[in-house]
DNA sequence: TAATAGTTTGCAACTTTGTTGCAAATATTT
DNA sequence: AAATATTTGCAACAAAGTTGCAAACTATTA
């Protein structure tokens, strides 16, 4: 497990540190999405923040995971598992933002749906983000 | 025209002031979404960033304004043009960012499609945000 | 495996964004 | 016009994010 880990870091000419392999294997541990907040708590604070802000920002520019934009306008984080590579991702599922628990889940069979836009107007991305009550809440 | 926007904060049970009419009718005058930065910007810094802040959430809850979920997490505002009331919105319209010039638009014919969750999941709100290159910047 | 070169980390200092309490100013009601 | 209710601006604070740089660590090479 941890050797897999290392792998990825590797694959993506990223130099093997504790800190990149604790916040990498966290990722794939977690079935829903993570903020910086709680990288920092599910560390025990153990690394700098600056650390933990330029982790996540090396792995999206590497194609490692993708943000997920939010109403409330938290910054949030997950895993890519379709094939992402560096600045170009890739990741055309829809997300959902549980109002009750907050947990925010990747829905990576569910496909975002072509989007017909005006005349004029190219497409490069398009985010879909349900919100309501998840399967746990109810 | 100022009596619209008098009118309007009336019936949302609001005292007509001087910077909640200067705010409302820049959004009026604005074809596209306006951040909290813009709105300082745009009235020369006349009024305090508290008094900005506090009157963009009061639009919010009013149904007078709605939020707009970015990738890179700013928080844009942009008028309703549905029939939303106070803490019942109903914006179901796409929403476009240019990666080139920074313009949020409401493209406010383009419908949010019917998105079918998994079992369990039970949808309040949904966002599709596009983004790419607008009819401007091509 | 030891030395070297290259990369990452943590700290400090700072900026930007957003929040809260409260007195003064303004708007509404009587 | 006075009384009441609401809003504003200030100050102080908190949270979130950024940058430069020396020390620590990782990878490479000999
Ligand atoms: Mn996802
Ligand atoms: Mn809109
Ligand atoms: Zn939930
Ligand atoms: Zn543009």
């Amino acid at each position: 497990m941890k050797n897999d880990i290392a792998e990825i870091l590797k694959r993506n000419q990223l130099s093997v540190t504790e800190s990149r392999t604790k916040i990498l294997e966290l990722f794939h541990e977690s079935k829903s999405a993570l903020a910086h907040a709680d990288i920092e708590s599910k560390t025990d604070e153990s690394y700098d923040r600056v650390t933990i802000y330029r982790t996540l920002q090396t792995f999206v520019e590497k194609g490692i995971i993708h943000t997920i934009p939010t109403a409330d306008n938290s910054v949030l984080y997950a895993l890519c598992k379709d094939e992402c590579t560096q600045g170009k991702h890739n990741d055309n599922h829809v997300h959902f933002i549980c109002d009750s628990c907050g947990t925010t889940f990747c829905l990576d069979h569910i496909s975002v749906p072509e989007i017909i836009l005006p005349k004029g107007f190219t497409t490069h991305r398009t985010d879909v983000v349900a919100s309501g009550i998840c399967k746990n809440c109810r």
